[in-house]
DNA sequence: ATGAAATTGCAAGTTACTTGCAATAAGAAA
DNA sequence: TTTCTTATTGCAAGTAACTTGCAATTTCAT
């Protein structure tokens, strides 16, 4: 997803191109394989335009994800992160705990369960998984100190 | 989990029985199939020991957090809901999002995601998979306006 | 160029939780 | 039962992560 389909989506939805959004949405296109915080947002985007402030952060990413185009994790510490949804497409991630990269799993494993529901007589509207562990890097990184 | 037992695990890592512990305690067995709010757990033992105070039951909740004892999921809007952990054996849940009522799902469907995570080269530590919907009761009450 | 509508920065507010500390309670040891 | 150490509590103040109201600014269709 680059910043100019991004930029269009916005203004097909009646938002106004500006140079904090475009900031801002360039620091999570740069960062569309990984989870990022939003102080993270924040600091890269004060690099490129000193400017930006927080409130703006925080209502750009509330636009991003009423327009579904932003994936959201609540880490366990309360902290949420962010980065751009990758596909329209149903899929999962695996996360790293270390450096926050992630990976897409394009299936879905859950036809068991699916059935399992309509026997609980649940009805089943969303479903959650993620896989946490350390990607190549961060392991390597762990056993080098 | 009753009462008595959580106690004797409590008292076996230091812990002391006081008034407002056993009675957060009970509230937390008297909802064990159902995730609540903190402020749940503090307004229901206030009902029965009315000086119960915030801190104490925070500071009950990360005990029992430490101890494995607690279940805990933060909802969507940030809130974080609690539970007495079901089981030491792992498993998942169907959690209503009408009423926080859970239901136990004993098996893991993630076999071939294992084995993805090995060709990915991505040390796989711990996942999570959440199943969100409407029980019965919910689903017949949204209908019944 | 004009003007309505969106956006922004700032400061103050809110919520959910955390912490320091002095007073109290628990329960093992004497 | 009394003593005494340690855990626990209540309170009030603090913190972190947002959220909101509002006046000033910017965007961009006309
Ligand atoms: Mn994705
Ligand atoms: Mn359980
Ligand atoms: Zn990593
Ligand atoms: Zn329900």
């Amino acid at each position: 997803m680059n910043l100019n389909v991004l930029l269009n989506k916005l203004k097909a939805n009646g938002y106004k191109t500006t140079e904090q959004r475009k900031v801002i949405l360039q620091v999570l296109v740069s960062n569309d394989q990984n989870l990022i915080s939003v102080e993270t947002i924040l600091s890269k985007s004060k690099e490129m335009n000193p400017k930006t402030n927080m409130s703006t952060v925080y209502r750009n990413l509330e636009i991003l994800e009423k327009l579904d185009l932003l994936y959201k994790v609540i880490a366990e510490n309360g902290m949420t992160l962010y980065k751009l949804a990758c596909s329209d497409k149903h899929h999962h991630h695996l996360i790293c705990k270390g450096c926050g990269k992630t990976e897409v799993i394009d299936f879905c494993p859950l036809k068991s369960l699916i059935q399992l529901s309509k026997e609980k007589n649940f009805n089943l509207t969303e479903h959650k998984l993620e896989l946490y562990g350390y990607c190549k890097d961060c392991e390597y990184n762990k056993k080098q100190p």
